[in-house]
DNA sequence: CGGTATCCGTTCTGATACTG
DNA sequence: CAGTATCAGAACGGATACCG
């Protein structure tokens, strides 16, 4: 896990093929943070903490599907790159919350689209699914 | 994989977070969809599809990085999606070319988004990785 | 409560070999 | 060229047990 010393950043403006091209010549990091990003729990965890600090029990009712290594594991990234904040109140019981810093606000409405699309789109990639599914069954016939 | 008959979608409006909620309480499938829209090498070939049709070569050449297989792999799971067309040519030797479908173009700027958001913070990325390292490695002190 | 450590089965991936 | 099939290794994810 050798990173890429943060300086020899400078992407190339253009578009978004563009980028992409650069993105996959350099077999940089982009693609790892990319999918970090584009985690599952990472993104329903950002999501969540919109505008909002939560604790870590409050997390995993919430996301509700997720173990507690899991989600620890994914905050634990979150925090690590930079995009979640955790705080612990030297309490006892333990108390720890989370929230998003403002790197991790940026994400926000990137995320907040693609979980949109995810939604508004469902029932047509049910229905692409089930039309290939039904094609596969029958062959050409 | 019941589906979502296409008009019991209605998912609420509002904002994120309530959508979230809804989703999350729903354990429904749209957390599937996510997953393999939010997938590393979807992600690239969708990217990389915008506004031309590519053979399989040349999306493994400029993905690469990928292996065949996976290639292989995630171009049926976008095709059973119906985000990308798939069109055969009954020549030898054999040609295949894929292109996004007008679903899989809705997709697009939101995945521009994303990539973009990556490239933009790559290097806070980075910074807060090495800082967060380093203060793994010298505790309290 | 909020973890960490460990065991262990499942899934994902890549490499290789073979086909139309 | 564009796959499919197979196999082994790595990574993922859950369950359990235990600590501060």
């Amino acid at each position: 896990m050798e990173d890429g010393t943060s300086k020899s950043v400078g992407s190339p403006e253009g578009t978004l093929g563009e980028c992409i091209e650069w993105d996959l010549r350099n077999g940089c990091e982009v693609r790892q943070i990319l999918d970090r990003v584009a985690d599952k729990w990472s993104l329903l965890t950002i999501a969540l903490l919109e505008r909002q600090t939560l604790r870590f029990s409050e997390l995993q009712r919430q996301i509700d599907g997720v173990s507690q290594r899991m989600l620890t594991v994914t905050l634990r990234q979150l925090e690590r790159d930079g995009l979640v904040t955790r705080k612990v109140y030297p309490v006892v019981p333990p108390r720890v919350e989370y929230s998003l810093t403002d790197l991790g606000c940026t994400l926000l409405s990137t995320i907040q689209s693609l979980v949109a699309w995810t939604e508004e789109h469902q029932a047509e990639i049910a229905a692409a699914r089930a039309e290939y599914d039904a094609r596969a069954a029958e062959p050409v016939a």
